[in-house]
RNA sequence: GUGGUUGUAGCUCAGUUGGUGAGAGCGCCAGAUUGUGGAUCUGGAGGUCGCCGGUUCGAGGCCGGUCUUCCACCCCA
């Protein structure tokens, strides 16, 4: 008895109406990457797990889909760290490549290994699937699209101006009102650093973080929670009742941030980006956020994260600034700026604000009857030649019932069906049925093209 | 990773405190219409009740495990 086939948790099969809409999404993307002088680049799913491993964070390096080494893996495993179940050092000597986890790591990996071939800066695309081994929920997949732009190779701020106009012009084009949060990481090592606590700086961020959901009063709550000292809070408390325009809160930070100089460096960046972006004001809302923390390791300047105005959803786009990845790789001093679409949610909020009209269940335009052998070489020219024009065709495969035959065209939506059997061969004409008036027209074989055509751009 | 939730026909779901052969709507197939789809009518096929085990005279309803779905936390696209 067979079973029940099934796929892994998180993943998902696309039919072919949901392809047609992904596609759309993808090709609109790509279409804008390219405007702006980016060129594509793939790389492999997997990665050597030394190069995936330590550019996450901790979190980030748990939910690495590791992938089995060949063949009789556990021959170097100590006898005793299996029988004392010793994870981590188990996994060491079993596995060696593991899934990639986005596509930023994999690009820096890329552009060391490649240098030699690449003119900088250099800006290139990708698209393409990433894994990770989270819990699955509603817009969080273990197997999504990212498409992902970078210039790497740069340190000018036009970049990330650049990158919040792409990151415009997307999302302008599919319809979705957004909002763009920007930040800088050097603001936030500049908080830290007045705090007098540097250290602590991932839970300083992560509770401000959560000001929207548990008001001002909670953060105070979860810092004190966090073992943040009350001194420490004190000083974070203009921080954290900062607000007004990002012009207003860049002011109240200079001021309490005049003794951190990478404080200082965080906002003159921040404010030369914004400067750039009142040149020709973009379409979205841009604001500067500081609870915009991001989890990665790697971004140390501008941070971005975009969301849906209209769904109270997690973020669809992020991206941000990383000065050094390539010299984990090898190759210091190289920086570059990059943003990821994610495809799978865009798809999601898409689907919610209905922006992706349900498209017609199949491309073909025009069904041709089968009668049966006898009109079959006939039938096969007929089609042939439409195909010829450009139409798209189908000659249904088997002589089935009439019958049969229409509610195929009728349930595909296929708006023309041809009728050639042997009345029309020996009258020298076909019959031509729009599916969706009923109306039927005799037409002359070598008028069918041309008919056709004229039905097409009416 | 922590806590919770879901799983009955292809789809959406009923199934009363465990008790006669497991149901509906939609869809599918066939016929009414042997060269014509969408409407109508008639008939038909299709279910190891997610999976494994347990309790019971008896389990789709109870218990344990497992997989899956969705949700919160965490984190993120």
């Amino acid at each position: 008895m067979a079973q029940k086939p099934s796929i892994p948790k998180g993943t998902r099969d696309f039919s072919p109406a949901e392809m047609l809409r992904r596609n759309y999404i993808f090709d609109t993307i790509r279409k804008i990457f390219s405007l702006y002088g980016y060129l594509p680049i793939e790389t492999p799913a997997m990665e050597n797990l030394s190069t995936l491993l330590g550019k996450y964070g901790e979190e980030g390096d748990r939910l690495i889909f590791r992938i089995l080494n060949s063949g009789n893996f556990l021959a170097d495993v100590s006898p005793s760290a299996l029988s004392a179940a010793d994870t981590s050092a188990v996994t060491r000597h079993i596995s060696e490549k593991g899934l990639r986890y986005d596509l930023t790591v994999p690009f820096a990996r890329y552009v060391v290994q490649h240098r030699d071939e690449i003119t900088f800066p250099f800006r290139r695309y990708q698209i393409q699937p990433v894994w990770r081994a989270d819990k699955p929920q509603r817009g969080r997949y273990r197997e999504f699209f990212q498409c992902d732009v970078d210039v790497i190779g740069s340190d000018s701020l036009l970049n990330e101006d650049e990158l919040v106009r792409i990151t415009d012009r997307i999302f302008g084009e599919l319809g979705i009102n957004i909002i763009i949060k920007i930040n800088n990481r050097k603001i936030l090592a500049g908080i830290a650093e007045i705090a007098g606590a540097g250290e602590r700086l991932t839970d300083i961020t992560v509770a401000i973080d959560k000001i929207e959901k548990i008001g001002r009063e909670g953060v105070r709550q979860e810092l004190a929670a966090k073992g943040i000292a009350p001194g420490v809070i004190a000083r974070l408390e203009p921080i954290i009742d900062l607000s007004g325009s990002t012009e207003q809160k860049l002011a109240v930070l200079k001021k309490a941030m005049a003794e951190s100089a990478s404080g200082m460096q965080g906002i003159r960046e921040m404010e030369e980006l914004t400067g750039y972006l009142a040149v020709e004001p973009v379409k979205a809302t841009v604001e500067l956020d500081l609870s915009l923390a991001r989890g990665l390791n790697y971004y140390t300047g501008t941070i971005i994260e975009v969301s849906a105005a209209d769904l109270p959803f997690s973020s669809i786009c992020g991206g941000g600034r990383y000065d050094d990845l390539t010299g984990i790789f090898g190759m210091p001093g190289v920086s570059g700026v990059g943003v990821s679409f994610g495809a799978d949610r865009i798809y999601d909020v898409m689907m919610q604000l209905n922006l992706l009209p349900e498209q017609t269940g199949s491309s073909t335009e025009v069904l041709v009857i089968n009668f049966g052998s006898a009109e079959l070489p006939a039938l096969m020219k007929v089609a042939g030649e439409l195909r010829e024009a450009g139409i798209a065709t189908e000659l249904y495969p088997d002589p089935a019932k009439l019958r049969k035959q229409f509610a195929y065209a009728d349930s595909c939506m296929i708006p023309l069906v041809v009728i050639a059997g042997s009345n029309e061969l020996a009258a020298g004409q076909a019959t031509v049925k729009n599916m969706k008036t009923g109306e039927q027209t005799a037409v002359p074989f070598h008028e069918l093209t041309s008919f056709i055509r004229r039905l097409k751009t009416s």
